[in-house]
RNA sequence: GCCCUGGUGGUGGAAUCGGUAGACACGCAGGACUUAAAAUCCUGUGACCAUUGCGGUCGUGCGGGUUCAAGUCCCGCCCGGGGUACCA
């Protein structure tokens, strides 16, 4: 039979739903193996070509695996909650349930028709109340928590209490912010008073008797600076067009990811995460985790660990201290004067009355960019002295006190001790408000630029002269530590994750609020679930929408009216998996136990700073609370690359509805416009489909070219509707088969490898199947396969096939399987093979990337069960190798001629078989050899 | 700027440990079959020179180096892609 792969492939896709052929249990003493994609997002525009290419090499894998005789996980679900399904609820009133259903019945569509072996009984989706009552347990969990610093671990934040109960905040270091102490002195209680009791100057130490004496309020506020998960009024990035806050990583550029609006500050009371607390775990875990480079270069960049000290200006006409923080303490010396960020607390309290209006419009001016604006600035260093100075800690020399924008609350202590000598912005600074320099470095005038080498021996440096590099730094910070004004310090740029979201469809918060304080809703009454609310958009007092619905907890106490941000889903779903259905915990301890971490991670890079980041915190926490066995998700990831669109363009001439074609366009003032890749074959349009396209072009006419063609002109980009350049599975499918896409999506190259989107080679793809189909049986139906012996050629094709597929796959390579398997199959078709020993194999080394075809073959091969049991090839030594090398004889390094010989000679052999060669003789040209190698089985060498 | 990647024919790519560069496929050219087209099959296809045949020279972004041998290793550049930034 000729290839029928449309009947083929609706058979055996109704025959695996039939036979449930790909359930996994956990009821075997099979080794497991874990094989993750990471989850989609069910839009409505469905599913285009780009999306599968990782779920295609995953799925082979997991199939190969499965041959192999592991047990596979190989799941699939849905990222549901999200903002598309919400604005078009704003749009049109629709639940976003209902959009979300729709989209991925949808995508579920799509999804069987490429033949994938998901268990679907596992499938998980964020936004089921079944899924996120876990979601919400999880939140609960955390917010019970608080970070030990000195063991480096999660402990249960009954473990906290017990400390304060006996010794008060003593002998305990609890992760928290730096300033957790000054926020508690701001807070009042009913009749306006102080909360705490402690004065102004409170350190942040107490005793027992401290704790002891506290009331419910006040233990409740001080708790919230140490969990994990706390409410606090946080600098929040807010988007007014989105209507929510957004979290570091959904900001691109200055711009929210999602749209490219305006990002402002904004201060808020919102939930966050505590992740700051888990920088240096996650830094370390990156050492463990076997990820692309680059990813774990974006997260280390993303953790910012920088190492250095604080040091303590005392101001010199006011009591108190500026802190700075420093990565180069070895050039102190060098400070010529102190730069604070305009947002920083002590500025209105420093500031002399003469400087008082440029500092204030200067602070004005600041207020009103937001971080794009200052990053966009030209790089000149703006700035205004305070008329204040402070005193430098080892010499006592007063230094005068700036205010610039180029300093950032936000980093270290939003204070700099500037070194003009050693550091770029200083210097420019510096130069910009004539300041002096103080030079620090030997042979370095400072003239030109900063000296930012630290390994230059410094100067006019005290106690530090001569010294540089590690010496330097150490005896600085000794003399700092030793007058108590400073010490070592390691900074971190990770800040906490902004956890509240003013939107509806996402996960409710299982928290009510109590006289003000917020509590956790049990265990036992999860999931908390979504109100239904007249209109999806924020209340006319700015509340979020889930207010509208007037939601309380017991009739009585106001909801948290925010819902959790998209990442919180996602940040444990590959847990879920192993045990979807569960109602008593995320997942069982034995289902955790037994399939561990995911062996294999497919997914794009795109989410370094967000979802990989946020899963590696939610694991280590629930890890160290002994709920999960692992504390890394993920021990190895491959990142697929983007599928790139190829836009056609049509040329209009301006002012008219005739289209020039693109070689002839030179001549003529056009406008380039899309033209829907499904009219362009080959660059040529067709015209007719052209008018009948969208109505605007329904009179068009057409300039062609000498061939009498209309050319359109490409370009590489992103596939999307706006472009016309989308090009979805099903079409191919339709017109190719599933196999052939999954084969060609492959063969296209690397997966890692970005690369545009071009369907020129999918007959080559599509023709290699049907070739292979061929050795089987003829096109008209007549069955050729025999049970003769197959000759020593064709075993030889095929133990080698077998090698290189094994090989190739287990070192990730899809792209060259499908080239192997290609030559395999034309030497077959050469050697006329049919023999059954031989073709049995084939198709399960086929299996893996094209299962319908394959289960098809093997059935008619005799075998009632499913090719997906049966086990992988060996391949055998014997017929790995010719008894005949053919080896490249060159001289001096090039490559003259072939010499057929015995395959195992030894090389003393080989070389007297060369030296009598007659053609050997012609290219010494009567010169001896120098020096003749040989390396057996690859080259044979002649220097001459 | 810094960090991470990558750069191979007309195109996508292969070359896994330093050992015949360009596998496999597309495209193109020529041919067979056909009224014709599609499909299928055959031949050729890195560039240049030579060509009756044998062959020769160059060639993996550029310039050096190590080596009997370099796409692969080392040094210095150039260009593309991604990340990140007044981060002190």
């Amino acid at each position: 039979m000729s290839y029928t792969f449309q009947e083929i492939e609706k058979k055996w896709q109704a025959f695996w739903k039939e036979h449930n052929t790909y359930r996994v249990t956990e009821t075997t003493d099979k080794k497991k193996y874990y094989i993750l994609d990471m989850f989609p997002y069910p839009s409505g525009a469905g599913l285009h070509v780009g999306h599968p290419l990782g779920y295609i090499a995953s799925d082979i894998f997991a199939r190969y695996k499965k041959h192999q005789g592991f047990n596979v996980l190989h799941p699939m679900g849905y990222d549901s909650f999200g903002l598309p399904a919400e604005q078009y609820a704003i749009q049109t009133g629709q639940h976003p349930a209902i959009t979300t259903e729709n989209n991925i019945a949808r995508y579920r569509e799509q999804l069987d028709k490429i033949g994938f072996c998901y268990d679907w009984e596992r499938e998980v989706r964020t936004s089921s109340p079944e899924y996120y009552q876990w979601t919400q347990w999880i939140f609960t969990t955390i917010y019970r928590a608080w970070f030990n610093l000195e063991t480096q671990k999660t402990e249960h934040i009954d473990t906290l209490i017990q400390h304060f109960e006996n010794n008060g905040n003593f002998n305990v270091q609890a992760a928290c912010d730096e300033k957790w102490h000054q926020s508690l002195l701001e807070l009042k209680d009913n009749e306006g008073q102080p909360l705490y009791f402690f004065g102004t100057d409170w350190n942040g130490d107490f005793t027992a008797t401290d704790w002891q004496s506290m009331n419910e309020e006040q233990r409740y506020h001080l708790l919230m600076c140490f969990r994990l998960t706390y409410l606090a009024d946080s600098m929040v990035n807010w988007c007014p067009a989105l209507g929510t806050v957004l979290a570091n990583d959904e900001i691109k550029d200055g711009v929210s990811e999602r749209g490219g609006h305006p990002v402002v500050q904004k201060k808020m009371r919102q939930w966050s995460m505590r992740i700051s607390a888990f920088s240096e775990r996650l830094l370390l875990g990156l050492d463990q985790i076997d990820w692309p480079e680059n990813i774990k270069e974006i997260q280390r960049n993303w953790i910012g660990k920088s190492e250095g000290a604080t040091a303590f200006f005392d101001l010199s006409q006011h009591p108190g201290q500026i802190e700075v923080f420093t990565t180069r303490p070895d050039t102190i010396f060098g400070v010529s004067y102190l730069t604070l960020a305009p947002e920083h607390p002590l500025v209105s309290y420093i500031t002399t009355a003469d400087q008082k209006d440029a500092v204030e419009q200067y602070v004005q001016q600041a207020a009103l960019k937001n971080e794009r604006d200052r990053q966009v600035q030209s790089k000149e260093m703006t700035g205004v002295f305070t008329g204040a100075f402070a005193i430098h800690p080892l010499t006592g020399k007063e230094v005068p006190i700036y205010i610039g924008d180029y300093v950032l609350a936000g980093y270290g202590t939003g204070a700099v001790m500037a070194v003009p000598a050693g550091d770029q912005r200083d210097w420019d600074f510096a130069k910009h408000h004539n300041i002096p320099i103080v030079l620090i470095f030997e042979n370095h005038d400072a003239s030109e630029s900063a000296c930012t080498s630290k390994e230059v021996p410094l100067v006019n440096s005290d106690f530090l002269n001569g010294l540089c590099g590690k010496a330097a730094f150490n005896s600085a910070v000794e003399s700092l530590e030793k007058i108590e004004h400073g010490n070592k310090k390691v900074n971190y740029r990770l800040r906490d994750a902004v956890f509240s979201r003013q939107r509806y469809w996402g996960e409710p918060f299982p928290v009510y609020f109590k006289d003000g304080k917020a509590q956790m809703i049990g265990d036992q009454e999860l999931p908390v679930t979504l109100p239904d609310v007249d209109k999806y958009l924020p209340t006319e007092d700015g509340e979020p929408p889930l207010a509208r619905s007037q939601w309380k907890y017991q009739n009585d106490f106001v909801m948290e009216y925010n819902t959790m941000p998209g990442w919180a889903g996602s940040s444990w779903y590959f847990l879920r998996y192993m045990d979807p259905k569960n109602t008593q915990a995320i997942a069982s301890k034995e289902a955790m136990n037994y399939w561990g971490q995911v062996d294999l991670y497919m997914g794009g890079a795109e989410h370094a700073t967000g979802h990989l980041l946020y899963s590696r915190f939610w694991t280590m926490t629930l890890h160290d609370l002994e709920y999960v066995p692992f504390g890394e998700p993920f021990q190895k990831m491959i990142n697929q690359g983007m599928i790139l669109g190829r836009s056609s363009f049509v040329y209009r001439i301006k002012d008219t509805n005739t289209f020039v074609s693109a070689d002839l366009r030179k001549e003529y003032t056009t406008q380039r416009l899309y033209a829907d890749i499904s009219i362009v074959d080959n660059d040529q349009l067709d015209t007719e489909a052209f008018k009948k396209w969208l109505p605007e072009y329904h009179n068009a006419e057409f300039i062609l070219n000498e061939k009498g063609q209309y050319l359109c002109g490409f370009e590489v980009e992103k596939m999307s509707k706006s472009k016309y350049n989308v090009q979805t599975p099903d079409e191919l499918i339709e017109k190719f088969g599933a196999d052939t896409l999954r084969c060609y999506e492959m063969f296209l190259g690397p997966v890692e490898q970005s690369k545009p989107w071009d369907t020129k080679g999918i007959n080559g793809v599509h023709n290699f199947l049907r070739r292979l189909n061929r050795l089987f049986q003829t096109d008209e139906g007549q069955w050729m396969v025999t049970q003769d012996a197959p000759n020593k050629k064709s075993l030889q094709t095929l133990h080698r096939t077998i090698k290189k597929v094994t090989d190739d796959l287990n070192r990730h390579s899809w792209n060259t399987v499908v080239s192997t398997l290609m030559i395999a199959v034309n030497e077959w078709t050469e050697q006329k093979c049919h023999q059954k020993e031989v073709l049995e194999s084939l198709v399960v080394l086929l299996s893996p990337y094209a299962p319908h075809l394959a289960e098809e073959l093997w059935n008619k091969l005799g075998h009632q069960d499913s090719v997906t049991l049966a086990h992988w090839p060996e391949a055998i030594a014997a017929y790995l190798e010719d008894d005949v090398f053919s080896y490249p004889v060159s001289f001096n390094g090039k490559t003259r001629f072939n010499i057929d010989l015995d395959a195992n000679m030894d090389a003393a052999s080989v070389e007297k078989e060369v030296m009598a060669h007659e053609k050997t003789a012609h290219y010494l040209e009567g010169k001896a050899p120098k020096k003749v190698i040989v390396v057996p089985k690859r080259i044979i060498n002649i220097v001459c």
